[in-house]
DNA sequence: CGGAGAATGATAACCATTATCAATATCAAC
DNA sequence: GTTGATATTGATAATGGTTATCATTCTCCG
């Protein structure tokens, strides 16, 4: 069990009410606007204490881990390399596929993260626009 | 084009005629052993390089980059997260859905990576043995 | 040959994350 | 409430993979 300090639950608070995939930089930052100042090691250690504890999930990206509200279920994610905006999405017959892989290896899986990379609608009309001048 | 120089060639040779994931490090103390040795930014630049003219792959583990050889084609992984041993699969079941997930939100895909996290078969036996002294 | 441009290598810088450690906070038992 | 064991905090140092810098060397082409 998680022990729910102050500045845990506000970690915890502000990533339940938003809709985002937070890194521990832009957090520590909202917070400190918000007169919730927090040191940037409490961060870190919130951010990984409430995950243990199935509060809060994370996507691991190249540079760095993003934290999002665990409420929602497991899900993966489209990454645009263009904008760095990130969609989500589920599919259950991807889901089902990786457990049978994983089986006929003999191989116990305990998790994966799917990542796909491209350029989100907003960013392809951008440059479509671009194209047009 | 890539100027393959004989470094970046060293390189390329060491992965090719091998079946490993190879991160940077191990790559330039296995080149030195073999009386090949260069530093580490050229070693960077010359996986970078390489890659960029698909001559090798590559996967982002959480915490490096691993290189191997592009001649097997694209593929996804099992990660072990006792040993750290790398197993490979390429389901087509699994490819093709990405590609409508994609399609359906006008996302244009470029690449995708897959990783299942787990325990390996050689791994889970050894955990066995050891409960049944 | 001569010179523009690319590559190399030693090393500094970068940046996300973790370790350290003294100061505080928390909680249970008295 | 006081006390003490234990956990958390926060400032800061350290770590580790990777990139930037820059002087030197190589390569290619005219
Ligand atoms: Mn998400
Ligand atoms: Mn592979
Ligand atoms: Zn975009
Ligand atoms: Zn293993």
């Amino acid at each position: 069990m998680v022990r729910l300090t102050v500045q845990r639950q506000a970690i915890l608070d502000l990533i339940n009410r938003s809709n985002q995939h937070w890194d521990a930089e832009e957090l520590a930052r909202c917070l400190g606007e918000n007169g919730e100042q927090l040191g940037i090691a409490t961060v870190y250690r919130g951010l990984a204490a409430l995950e243990n504890a199935g509060l809060i999930q994370s996507i691991q990206l190249a540079d760095k881990k993003r934290y999002e509200r665990a409420d929602k279920g497991h899900h993966d994610h489209l990454v645009c390399i263009k904008c760095g905006d990130i969609e989500e999405f589920c599919d259950n017959k991807i889901e089902s596929r990786q457990q049978q892989v994983a089986q006929d290896r003999l191989f116990q899986m305990t998790g994966h993260q799917l990542l796909i990379f491209g350029v989100c609608q907003s960013c392809s009309n951008d440059s479509q626009e671009s194209k047009n001048l």
